[in-house]
DNA sequence: TTGACCGTGAAAACGCATTATCGTTAAGTT
DNA sequence: AACTTAACGATAATGCGTTTTCACGGTCAA
């Protein structure tokens, strides 16, 4: 990531137009609105390059490719859409998170993830 | 799941004995103690049919294989050691977690995951 | 005990996300 | 403008967890 392309540039474009973490492949075609060309492998090979500056977060979610945000938002968490598979950032945090592990555990981080149906698929569904 | 044989007598006697989940490996692996000559596609059937049933429930944890525990135990979370990787139960959970996600959403269900040393990997660490 | 057929084991195949290859394009320097 | 070489795009290859295939063996009802 030494030289400035068009590429890379609607890469970063589209994560920080995004308030949610993206997988390579919603960056893909989001990014595709700008570059047409653009080939898949110049995703992930932006995506190494960008969370190895420390400028993107990886953000993993059980049985699902890993998403991509912004590195650098304060803590939060995330709500998983069970339809749309959309991964929606949510504020906040619990008090006490770390005292639920056993005595003798040492614990250095934490993920809480919600399940359901975001604002969209709700209003679709019903 | 029709026949009662050896090779899932030893399976479901695996999962009985642990009191965390079980990848599809370790359940192969501590099979085998009791019948070597088991294979990796029986655990698998065995996996498929149980959960199916009702008896085992399903744990996913972000970039691992699934792992299964015992189902209908109570409310609980988990705890992944980053060393040796093993997943562990951790009882209780926090008030208000429902309370986190936006308006306008549906929260169906949570997972809270705590990540660090577990208490094996803490003290030989040290 | 016998026979039908379900379950098994070994290995091949699959699915899918990700990475490597390689000829081409274009960014940035002189 | 010319040059150097990083980055690109298309696609083949990889890795790995999981599923399927198929011939064989074990279960269990009759």
């Amino acid at each position: 990531m030494e030289r400035q392309t068009r590429q890379r540039e609607a890469i970063q474009a589209v994560i920080e137009s995004y308030d949610r973490p993206l997988s390579p492949t919603e960056l893909y075609e989001a990014a595709r609105e700008y570059h047409p060309q653009l080939g898949i492998a110049t995703v992930y090979r932006a995506i190494r390059d960008l969370v190895k500056s420390g400028w993107l977060r990886t953000v993993e979610i059980p049985g699902l490719p890993a998403r991509y945000e912004r590195a650098g938002k304060p803590h939060h968490h995330h709500f998983l859409c069970r339809v749309c598979n959309a991964l929606w950032e949510v504020g906040g945090c619990l008090r006490g998170v770390e005292t639920l592990a056993p005595a003798g555990f040492l614990t250095e981080g934490h993920e809480i993830t919600l399940f359901g149906l975001c604002n969209d698929c709700y209003r679709a569904h019903t």
